[in-house]
DNA sequence: AGCACGCCGACT
DNA sequence: GTCGGCGTGCTC
């Protein structure tokens, strides 16, 4: 017997119960090109249908059994090292996700393929065989074999005025007229934003106004006779219409589309024009020294515990200039592109050309290009969000993870990985140096260095010796009653002082218009998406309700569906209804708001951060992302309109969230010459979090939390896992959910007496219905071994297997962020 | 998941 | 007698 080469690949569109390598023939011509870590096309399955892969690894072998060639090698080189692939073996054991998936993850979304079905006549089809045909097969036979070459399937319909979904040539294929194949691959293109204008002159569009258009046809094209051109999304939801209103308008000529680029380029030249040395005070040169000597002893793991304002940033340069010195990468993650200009902005400056920049505000064209000049070892230096943890740098020295406690590092779809597990899997395998840094540690690192897991260093000095503002909390239960209102006299007072000192003022809400839900004053009835099982949410933009879970939007009325009375009554304080009342009773100020309503295009943000910080605002009003990294010298008062929103969410981690964003917020205050002030309102004024948060004393914090912890057992001492069941029937899904608890018993007595387990639920999700399907879960206290991986991976596999649960589907998230 | 094969009911 | 329903098992 000849040896033969045999590749194994992980093919797509598998699901966990039946993924593993598989194994296909490598043919003589594609041997010197079908390499580990290069994409392929293989047939698939009984109907052999074409299937995108990669190759994992090649080796030689006899051949004995039958077995499938590859049909093609789609990439000229490999796209992924030994190392992305190890990497991509350990993401599919760590977060139960396919083999295909792990690894697409760590490609940029501008390379991905899409295969694309074409059909062509058969080979000798009898005319006379035409006959039995209907009139509509027949064209489509008579057309394709006039042309007598393959046709793209989408653009077969559209010739033959069918539509996209029609069935219509499988039937054909079926019957033995056409043939179909499946290896016709298709980049898929940048994403761009629909836009939609006037397609009429002004005079036109005048006399159309004039006569007859329905309500919200009128309305659109009133919105587009103002605005211009804007999104299709934009235009929906400011004329309060669906999208066939616009499409009508476009069918008669009225408006037109227009594709939109709305990404930013990164930036285009790159000099380096701050490449002299940086000065560090004696605490960071000590912390620097320390980091060094441990980079250069193998590296490892270190936390960079330093309050807002001590100048981390000067360190990671320091240590990034040394690392880069010896020709190696430096991965900078930060948790949200769009909050870190500043830093951004740094590292350009310093670094140059030597910048590549990585996260979703990219076009697809240049994302590719970015991760091409890291994969050619043009860029050294990376910049970027959760994604970028797995930028293709063959040497890599050092990577830092910049407010490491942040949320956005943790992928909430699959694979669900944590990006800081990814960065030390990463730095084990470079012996490089992974910096966690943070003004508020999560307690998961803050313990492990403590237990001496990780080094730590400290730095505890604000720049320039500013003091920390002045806290005032307000007890919201001495304000008179009845009023509705949201901010208190004192928080007004100080508001109106501070306006008139000419300073700036920034008011921070938990969430875009959490608490604006509408509900009946007679029988209570809270108004819900009938989607979703969530509260609605009023805009006060376009007078509509709407769903943040689905979109779904509905027009306010005051008539309860539930008892029929005319008492419903919004309630509560989002964004919109706290700048309103800030217009109300201060009237004058220049309000701004800033929240994700507002931020529709993407780089709005930065525009508006950077007239704020020219002054052209008096009062900045908004969610979390008024919390982060932002420096404004004249800003000398924050206010917290509401702490108890975030203090009692049903969530272990609410205290730790809670107190890193007060820290946050507060740390806001007084940056420049001018001392700060805050302002935390609340109904639990005793609650000693606020008071930790207001003297920014994280290790008290972290004494008393981490003791709970324990008591409570919760991570860090336990990991916490969760079992997502997923469906469209309830009853299925909550049925399932009981299987898969049962059979886990049974297992974990019968093959796993001693792993450490304790299951809470099944229960329903928070939000238990999300766009018609149903959620449950079940919680497990575990311990996330090798074992225990193996436990659950075996009841995934056999879940998954189970017939009469096929309609639901089963996923693991190991230490989740948020519990939806 | 997707797809083909197979074994039962309604039909020319 | 055949077409097509969806139940069942497999994917190198």
């Amino acid at each position: 017997m000849p040896a033969v080469m045999i590749a194994q690949v992980a093919v797509e569109q598998t699901a966990i119960y039946f993924d593993k390598g598989y194994d296909y023939l490598v043919p003589p011509s594609m041997q010197e090109t079908a390499l580990p870590g290069c994409r392929v096309l293989v047939p698939f399955g009984r109907g052999n249908r074409k299937r995108q892969g990669i190759v994992l690894s090649v080796r030689q072998e006899t051949a004995l059994e039958s077995i499938k060639p590859i049909a093609a090698v789609l990439d000229k080189a490999p796209l992924l090292s030994n190392e992305l692939l190890s990497l991509g073996k350990w993401l599919r054991e760590k977060t139960y996700c396919p083999q295909f998936d792990a690894l697409k993850a760590m490609l940029p979304a501008g390379m991905s393929l899409r295969l694309v079905a074409s059909y062509a006549i058969a080979p000798d089809v009898a005319p006379e065989r035409m006959e039995t045909l209907a009139p509509e097969e027949r064209r489509i036979v008579q057309h394709l074999a006039d042309s007598g070459a393959h046709v793209e399937r989408e653009r077969l319909l559209e010739i033959m005025g069918l539509s996209p979904e029609s069935d219509l040539p499988e039937q054909l294929v079926k019957k033995g007229f056409l043939t179909r194949s499946d290896d016709s691959v298709r980049r898929i293109g940048d994403a761009t934003v629909k836009m939609v204008r006037l397609a009429l002159s002004d005079e036109e569009t005048q006399a159309l106004l004039e006569g007859k258009l329905t309500p919200k046809q009128r309305e659109v094209v009133t919105l587009l006779s103002q605005a211009g051109g804007a999104s299709v999304k934009e235009v929906c939801y400011f004329a309060a219409c669906g999208v066939s209103v616009v499409n009508t308008l476009v069918r008669k000529g009225v408006l037109e589309f227009y594709a939109n680029e709305t990404y930013r380029a990164p930036v285009k030249e790159r000099p380096a024009q701050d490449a002299g040395s940086i000065r560090l005070t004696d605490e960071q040169q000590k912390a620097f020294e320390q980091l060094l000597t441990q980079y250069q002893a193998g590296g490892g793991v270190s936390l960079l515990y330093g309050v807002t304002g001590s100048g981390k940033t000067q360190v990671f340069m320091r240590l990034a200039d040394e690392v880069l010195k010896l020709g190696r990468a430096v991965l900078v993650m930060v948790p949200e592109i769009s909050l870190t200009p500043q830093t951004l902005s740094l590292f350009y400056r310093r670094y140059g050309g030597q910048v590549a920049v990585i996260h979703s505000g990219l076009s697809l064209g240049e994302r590719l290009d970015e991760w091409k000049r890291i994969k050619n070892g043009q860029a050294k230096v990376i910049v970027g969000t959760r994604s970028a943890v797995f930028a293709p740098c063959e040497d890599l020295g050092l990577i830092i993870l910049d407010e490491e406690q942040e949320h956005t590092y943790k992928s909430e779809s699959s694979p669900r990985f944590h990006a800081r597990d990814v960065a030390k899997f990463r730095v084990k395998w470079h012996k490089a140096l992974l910096l966690l840094s943070s003004a508020t540690p999560s307690l998961e690192s803050f313990y492990q260095a403590s237990r001496g897991r990780y080094t730590l260093n400290r730095l505890e000095t604000r720049y320039g010796d500013a003091n920390l503002p002045a806290v005032s909390v307000i007890d919201m239960r001495l304000e008179p009653p009845g009023t509705g209102n949201a901010l208190s006299g004192p928080l007004v007072e100080e508001l109106q002082e501070n306006l008139q000192a000419g300073r700036q003022s920034i008011l921070l809400l938990n969430r875009r218009g959490y608490n604006t839900f509408a509900s009946c004053r007679s029988c209570g009835e809270v108004v819900t998406c009938p989607n979703c099982s969530i509260s609605m949410t009023y805009h006060t933009a376009n007078g509509q309700m709407m769903c943040h879970y689905c979109g779904h939007m509905q027009p306010f009325t005051t008539k309860c569906s539930h008892c029929g009375e005319d008492q419903v009554r919004y309630s509560g304080f989002g964004t919109q209804r706290v700048e309103q009342e800030l217009i109300d009773r201060l009237p004058g100020a220049r309000i701004l708001r800033l929240d994700t309503d507002t931020t529709m295009t993407r780089d709005s943000h930065e525009r508006k951060l950077g007239s704020f910080a020219k002054g052209e605002y008096d009062i900045m009003i908004g969610t979390q992302m008024v919390a982060k990294g932002l420096d404004f010298e004249n800003v000398t008062l924050v206010g917290i309109v509401s702490a108890d929103q975030s203090l009692f969410s049903d969530d272990y981690r609410s205290y730790e969230r809670a107190f890193a964003l007060f820290t946050q917020v507060v740390g806001r205050s007084g940056r420049g010459k001018h001392a700060g002030r805050a302002v935390i309102q609340t109904y639990t004024p005793d609650h000693p979090v606020i008071a930790l948060a207001a003297r920014q004393d994280y290790d008290a914090f972290y004494k008393s939390e981490i003791a709970s912890r324990k008591t409570m057992l919760y991570p860090p001492f336990c990991d916490l896992c969760l079992v997502g069941f997923v469906g469209r029937e309830e009853e299925k899904v909550q049925a399932g959910a009981r299987e898969f608890l049962h059979e886990l018993k049974e297992v974990a007595q019968r093959d796993y007496p001693k792993l450490p387990l304790r299951v809470l639920g099944p229960a329903p999700a928070v939000v238990c219905k999300v766009a018609g399907k149903y959620r449950y879960r079940l919680l497990l206290k575990c311990r996330d071994t090798a074992e225990f991986r193996r436990f659950l991976m075996g009841l995934l596999v056999s879940f998954g297997k189970k017939r009469g649960f096929s309609e639901v589907t089963a996923y693991a998230d190991m230490n989740p962020e948020g519990i939806l």
